[in-house]
DNA sequence: AGCAATGTTTACACTGTGTAATTATCGTGC
DNA sequence: GCACGATAATTACACAGTGTAAACATTGCT
């Protein structure tokens, strides 16, 4: 009767403790135990061990209620993270604390063509300029992440940066050198950062799929019960949905990409791409100009519903966050997007069954995501060196 | 330096032995330390527990070298679980053990269009009478799976199915009463059972999508990492691939089942649907009655190839296993099926990226995927009542 | 100041593992 | 047919990490 769930090794259950602290940003322990299914009592050994080793911190409080909890517990500051962020305009880097604090940053403008070895050099050297910055503070990263475009499809490769993977991370690794570094996509990034950073209203709080509409069209499913570090994303930018339309980069023809990237709408409305997203509510007092615009964006708005559509057959969700130029149209035009789902989505777009919303673009707050990345590595790790520790090792060998 | 991992709860660990025991069909100590990454005083442990309990038995072996071990264990032939298929033509019933022996079948013709009251009732009959079967016998079935196209889209719906899905599983769950019963999609009993049961050599051995193109066009991604009863199906049948296209059973047009579905390509050869799987090798001779046959089901591989890469662009994998009536095709008519991967998966369709194999369809053999379904999941469960499980009750209030 | 209500820590028992010592089994060679 | 070598299989013990329940601490209220 008692329903006991003991099996925890003390690196998981360091884990979820602080990942719980991440989400909510600080917590009293009842709460604590609450959400990470522990007694008070590992709640009580697990905090101390992470104060003493300076990785949480404790706030005193005024109890909210007669004898409640006093002691507020908060990640420390005195952890560093790095993060480092690749979009198609630039390059991002910056260094903060486990609490979203942003203490460094630097941005360096790229192309979109950029090269393999010209990010590589560019790459090394916004670390040691980073590095200096930290050395002169004498801060020791725990932990850095990288956020890249179209990351992690394996032998697919990348479309958005059709790089050599492997030497890619060979190469980050090298540069962080002791320093743990995670690469990953950057919409995964992004997702997380969105979905349980606190920086603002996250419309829904169920499994989800997180769709950016920027230079790609990449989606992540944002799954409640799975590690962020699990995510995978999802491309839907290369789905062929008119057989023999539009050329796109990749070269092929018809794909979602063509009709709906930044690049293919900054045609239409006659802006580079790379202001599109910055112009935020402005946007629409520029559609105003002309009078076929917003009905050709509207056609576009179409055939993304059309892909995500089909994207939902394959895996049905009941929830879609969408955000990049789609979240800065007029409401009404981004009806069209229903049209879309009306001709593919398996029983039609239905509000009971599917709930739509949408997110401004998040442009400027570069390298957030990727810093918020870091530290969601870092908690994931139970706040443990993962070199010293026995278990990662031994899955290293195997 | 040890590498130790030692958490692991009991259920869990016997229900990693137990599977070992499921994909492997017996084996002896040393190997099942390895396979579960145990020691092997663990593995004496576990096995006499389950021994007690009649799970698993020893054979006595002849030492296959000097000093090697001579207990071969294996599962036990005392374990009854039941296994219920719906396929398009027919519900299957079955009765086995663990070791796969199918004691009990009992097949009863349905039609395409089923409904749900006229489907209760029909498996209402089927199960009365197997337990009737059992009852004689004085079996106590230790788990029960039920396999049925389309199943598991959650608020989707059934794309194959139009039924009450909620609804259906209470019904399922009370037919069963005390018995465990697992009800899944049958394209994910399928794929486990190719993929694990050891009735034949199965292609490949790594992360694959396993595809099968029958009455419906579904896939899964068997990922062997992931616990099968965590497979989740990938409908790709009703991606819509040519706008305005062929209209579609599910009310839209140009989806994927309307070129390649079986009732699809029987319109095209003019055997009836149901006859296609079943012809095996004779399907070949029968298409060099019609010369244009051939081409235009040509036709239709290039358009399930364009779907085929379109989902590969989503969840990008690295192999692929085709089943159904493709695979009934002359491989040379099947290389148009690369033809459509060529015009949607990204960077082409390249052997070295992707590879991509046929198994033949495997009509006749039902009810054995629902029943090896079964098996795995009592192994899942260590082969204890998940009723009288703390945690799972704990789960279950949570 | 004392009390009620809750938060926090601690002593103890329990589960399940690995290590290492012990015991069992088999084939081989004399 | 029996001792030996090699490996399998079991068992005693130590250790990690949890939950339970009791002890102790803090707060606000009267």
């Amino acid at each position: 009767m008692s329903g006991r769930f003991v099996p925890r090794s003390r690196r998981e259950t360091r884990a979820s403790v602080l990942e719980s602290l991440l989400r909510t940003g600080g917590a009293f322990r009842p709460v604590l135990a609450r959400e990470t299914k522990l007694t008070e009592a590992s709640i009580s050994r697990i905090l101390s061990e992470l104060r003493k080793e300076r990785v949480v911190e404790e706030v005193r409080r005024s109890a909210p209620y007669v004898g409640g909890p006093t002691a507020l517990i908060t990640l420390s500051k005195n952890v560093a993270v790095a993060g480092i962020e690749l979009s198609n305009n630039r390059l991002s880097v910056g260094v903060g604390d486990l609490t979203g604090t942003l203490d460094y940053v630097d941005r360096m403008p790229v192309s979109g063509q950029l090269g393999q070895d010209e990010f590589e050099h560019l790459f090394q050297e916004s670390v040691a300029a980073m590095q200096e910055w930290t050395d002169q503070r004498g801060l020791i990263l725990s932990q850095a992440a990288v956020a890249i475009p179209g990351y992690g499809r394996g032998a697919a490769g990348n479309p958005i940066f059709p790089w050599d993977m492997p030497r890619l991370t060979r190469f980050i690794d090298e540069i962080f050198g002791d320093v743990p570094v995670a690469v990953t996509n950057a919409v995964v990034a992004q997702a997380a950062f969105h979905r349980y950073s606190r920086t603002g209203i996250y419309p829904v709080a169920s499994d989800h799929l997180f769709l950016f509409v920027g230079h790609g069209v990449a989606g992540v499913i944002v799954d409640e019960t799975t590690p962020v570090d699990a995510f995978s994303a999802f491309e839907l930018g290369h789905m062929v949905i008119e057989r023999g339309g539009l050329a796109c980069r990749c070269g092929h023809r018809g794909c979602v990409e063509a009709y709906t990237s930044l690049r293919a709408i900054s045609k239409i409305i006659g802006v580079p791409d790379s202001d599109i997203l910055s112009k935020g509510d402005s946007f629409i007092d520029m559609l105003d100009l002309g009078a076929g615009m917003r009905e050709a964006l509207r056609e576009r708005l179409l055939l993304l519903g059309l892909g995500l559509g089909n994207a939902l057959n394959l895996h049905p969700l009941s929830s879609v966050v969408i955000s990049g130029w789609p979240s800065l149209m007029p409401s009404e035009d981004r009806l069209a997007i229903l049209d879309g789902l009306n001709e593919s989505l398996l029983g039609g777009y239905d509000a009971s069954r599917l709930a739509l919303s949408f997110i401004a673009p998040s442009i400027g707050n570069d390298p957030r995501a990727a810093l918020y990345y870091a530290a969601y590595c870092f908690v994931r790790s139970g706040g443990l060196d993962p070199r010293t520790d026995p278990q990662t090792a031994l899955e290293e060998i195997a």
